[in-house]
DNA sequence: GTTGATCTTATTTCTC
DNA sequence: GAGAAATAAGATCAAC
């Protein structure tokens, strides 16, 4: 007996499925090589003797402070808008 | 008086330092991208009709899948190891 | 005055941070011993003669083998499901 | 065929890495399920109307306390030692 | 609006 | 003691 997963599907419809999954996992794979990229960065800072946990929390009070400062121009362009300016 | 951060720091330390956080910066917006990438193609999947929670589950699987084949290798081994036997 | 804490609370609202506070530190006290427990069971092993990095291997492995095991039952319908088929 | 694992112990050498093993796996389970009931009494705290995140720093500092304390106590008894007081 | 899911970060633990 | 792996914690986002 052919599998259950077989019998159900058109040749077709498995085809898209297993494109679909292997474009997630491509994609999943180069993720996983720049985050490898990042940890390769923080470990060439600790070995130049940088206290990596403090290098991090700088890495993450940027982006805070780059989301705030989006933040802020978003409103300002729906004040002017508001005021018919743009 | 110059603020605490320059004092501390020569021009040239505080360039690398400048230049580490920057390859940082760079490589987690990449990761940012590669992530925004996955996340549309469960988005056409999921306008596609499918099952996204479960097309994430069988991606999960499949990578657990992965890992495991792997292993299976090893185990054998692993069993007369545990044992002291070699 | 009266310290703030002590000011910004009801007595019986303190005293049920409290009991919650005590649960929790009970819980995690219990938690660390039958951790310290595991690695007395590992140490024992040891002084028997086993190889404790191939014993760990064997028990991740059992839990992984446990885990494919109850998943494998989900993957048909899974595989289904991710198609909408259902 | 008998398996290799089985060919290469005596049934006694299996019998006790078996129990080994269980012992392993059933203090796991119990460290689940503590770690299981911490998670719940956060949750309780959670609808009762704690601020989760504060509730968790609480328990950390009180640790960390604890452990500063201890620390205070063994240098204490250090002095007291080099002193010939105990 | 609260639970659940995912993803990321942080800490701890193991191993070499 | 440094690097790798496991676990836990935290934040975020979607679904009901």
């Amino acid at each position: 007996m052919e599998d259950a997963a077989t019998a159900a599907l058109t040749e077709a419809a498995r085809e898209k499925l297993r494109q679909t999954v292997d474009r997630i996992e491509r994609l999943e794979e180069e993720k996983a090589e720049v985050a490898n990229q990042i940890k390769e960065v923080y470990g060439e800072a600790k070995a130049f003797g940088y206290d990596v946990k403090a290098l991090r929390q700088l890495v993450r009070i940027r982006k805070v402070d780059r989301a705030e400062r989006e933040e802020q121009e978003a409103i300002l362009d729906l004040y002017l808008l508001a005021l018919g300016e743009i």
